[in-house]
RNA sequence: CGGGUAGUAGCGCAGGGGCUAGCGCACUUGGUUCGGGACCAAGGGGUCGGAGGUUCAAAUCCUCUCUGCCCGACCA
């Protein structure tokens, strides 16, 4: 490609409101152009990059016996309605009709379509296994995208669905794929770790994340630096202490102003885990069938030296989705903001106990009473609810597996896989023959990557203050080749040369100064330029730097493309 | 959806009732320069986000609205 006739061009200055450096750069380099809030161009160097990150996952799903289909982005409502997620998901889906009435989705995954197409193709074991994946869009209308390709409301997922006849073979693709990602990953360059995580909206029991570990992250992962325990915040759990004592009878005492954990703490001069903290949450419970909503209030419990994780609750309530209650709730359910338990709450409000609180005794907690706290409460003796680990795992605390303290870290999501199960197959009607005849429910998994968020990552792990410096793996181009000479004949003939050798060049034949064409070589980050300047080349010589250690040689003309197919090769990321 | 912040040339910004709306970079033309964002000269480019209002006069004041970004809520 000649820059003289490239589409984009650098920017000498970010754009306001790129605020993380990959973002910046990707802007400024023209690989990637806004178009609205979580939507964005992908101008001929980001296509590039985007192009070579497929090539590397087509490669990789193929190699563990995927085959490539494609499904519409627009799906019928119906398949959406069989499995209840058209009533379950909220404003995040977008919906229409179409000119006949008929309810439409975009689709922000494929499980419904995937199951759809299942069910047409599979009616005995003897078509099972099969594993299908997709490269394509999907539209999910996030309330608030942010950080440039990190979270875009439009975006390209690769996304896989595997039909088993048994757990076992679920479990070999899961694992197949587990490791297809992991050679995925750093066949592209970006170091990623493998989380246990929440499955979701998508329901199933395992899954893994696939995290890339950096501040600009949204989730907070929880590791274990001694025995390598890691899982995402909302599911990591920890070791617990608890404080079992012979119960007192529960007694009132005036606590005025002290609303918080702190202050309460101050005022009595105890410690905060001899106290109860309640987090009021209103939870939506939607039944599959006919989307018909409930609202209920929800209490959950945790000792106050610890916090509630809201996705623990979620799960533990089995709620589709959870809300901030305001005080009006939560004083309609007899309970007082600031001075809150479950101790004498109406029924109808699901009470979540952790078990930090429910296994420790004579614990200080809201007497509903505003000014009040009880001395010595007790669950099962003042009040009751299901016990369940709703308590977040922090910083220093001790891990589950080996007891030595935990570290957290912010992490962005890359991929997942989930082993789905039968959820939606039995929802959908997949089912096939097994060997004896009994009719089953085919069991499913489903798997993701994000590609334009994966070149978001690359160009956040891989730049410096000159600009991107991708791997030649995922770089838009392998060679950039500048000229600096007046005469072109030399220049024009390597470009043909290294070309007509399969080599993707980028050349600077604009009639630029040194400078410029040096700053848009370093912002653009091909990893290997080749200066033709006037002395090297009165020995027959050019230079060759690379971008990211910005060591320098001088190649000789004669022999260069072997020469570069050599160093080419050794500058690609292993798997 | 709440809180904050900003919309003026392609990008970054200044101007805050008054005459022709400005600066840097980018762009065009001519000349000089030519290995790290060159220099000189001459140019082109604007519904000041939109609508309504106040006023002799609005980019500027008022009301409404749209959009971007940040924090939160939310999120495979």
């Amino acid at each position: 490609m000649r820059m003289s006739e490239l589409f984009s061009k650098t920017l000498r200055e970010a754009p306001t409101g790129a605020d993380c450096k990959g973002y910046e750069y990707l802007l400024r380099a023209g690989y990637i152009q806004q178009l609205a809030a979580g939507l964005f161009d992908l101008l001929p160097l980001g296509f590039k990059s985007i192009h070579k990150i497929e090539a590397i996952v087509r490669d990789e799903m193929e190699r563990i016996g995927a085959q490539e289909v494609l499904m519409p982005l627009v799906n019928p409502a119906d398949i959406w309605k069989e499995t209840g997620r058209f009533y379950s998901i909220d404003k995040e889906m977008s919906r229409f009709v179409d000119r006949n009435e008929r309810d439409m989705v975009l689709a922000m995954t494929h499980e419904e379509a995937a199951t759809d197409m299942g069910r047409a193709q599979i009616e005995s074991y003897k078509r099972l296994p099969r594993l299908i994946f997709q490269i394509q869009t999907k539209w999910r209308d996030d309330p608030r995208p942010r950080a440039g390709l990190i979270r875009v409301r439009e975006f390209t997922m690769k996304d896989s669905y595997s039909f088993d006849k048994d757990q076992e073979g679920l479990e070999k693709v899961y694992k197949n794929h587990y490791d297809a990602y992991f050679r995925i990953f750093g066949r592209c360059g970006l170091p990623v770790i493998a989380v246990g995580s929440d499955s979701g909206m998508m329901g199933g029991k395992v899954a893994h994340e696939y995290m890339y570990l950096s501040p600009i992250g949204e989730d907070t992962i929880i590791n274990c630096p001694a025995c390598g325990y890691t899982a995402n915040r909302q599911v990591a759990t920890f070791s617990k202490t608890y404080y079992p004592a012979e119960p007192k009878a529960k007694e009132l005492v005036a606590t005025p102003e002290a609303k918080t954990i702190e202050e309460l703490c101050a005022f009595l001069n105890i410690k905060p885990e001899q106290t109860a903290k309640a987090l009021f949450m209103v939870g939506t419970f939607i039944n599959d069938q006919n989307g018909e909503e409930e609202d209920k209030l929800i209490v959950g419990l945790v000792r106050g030296d610890m916090d509630v994780e809201e996705s623990k609750l979620q799960n533990a309530a089995r709620a589709n989705s959870l809300r901030p209650a305001h005080v009006e709730e939560i004083q309609a359910a007899g309970m007082e903001p600031g001075f809150g338990s479950p101790i004498g709450c109406k029924k109808g409000t699901i009470v979540i106990v952790d078990d930090s609180a429910a296994k420790s005794s004579n614990l200080v907690a809201g007497s509903n009473k505003a000014g009040f706290h009880y001395l010595n409460t007790n669950y099962g003796v003042d009040y009751d609810g299901q016990v369940a680990d709703i308590a977040s795992a922090a910083d220093g605390y001790l891990c589950p597996v080996c007891h030595k303290p935990l570290r957290a870290s912010k992490g962005v999501e890359v991929g997942n896989i989930f082993q789905l199960g039968t959820r939606y197959s039995e929802a959908m009607n997949c089912y096939f023959q097994d060997e004896t005849g009994v009719r089953k429910p085919v069991i499913m998994g489903s798997y993701g990557i994000g590609i334009g968020r994966l070149l978001a990552c690359l160009a956040e792990q891989y730049n410096d203050e000159g600009g991107l410096k991708l791997p030649v793996s995922v770089a838009p181009y392998q060679v950039h080749l500048v000229s600096l000479v007046k005469d072109a004949a030399t220049s024009e003939r390597i470009y043909e040369e290294l070309q007509a050798a399969g080599i993707e060049v980028l050349y600077d034949d604009r009639a630029e100064s040194a400078g410029v064409k040096f700053a848009d070589a370093d912002i653009i980050g091909i990893p290997i330029r080749l200066t033709l300047g006037n002395r090297c080349l009165k020995e027959g010589k050019i230079e060759c730097r690379l971008r990211t250690s910005g060591q320098t040689s001088n190649l000789e003309l004669e022999g260069l493309v072997s020469e570069i197919r050599a160093l080419i090769e050794s500058l690609m990321p292993r798997a």
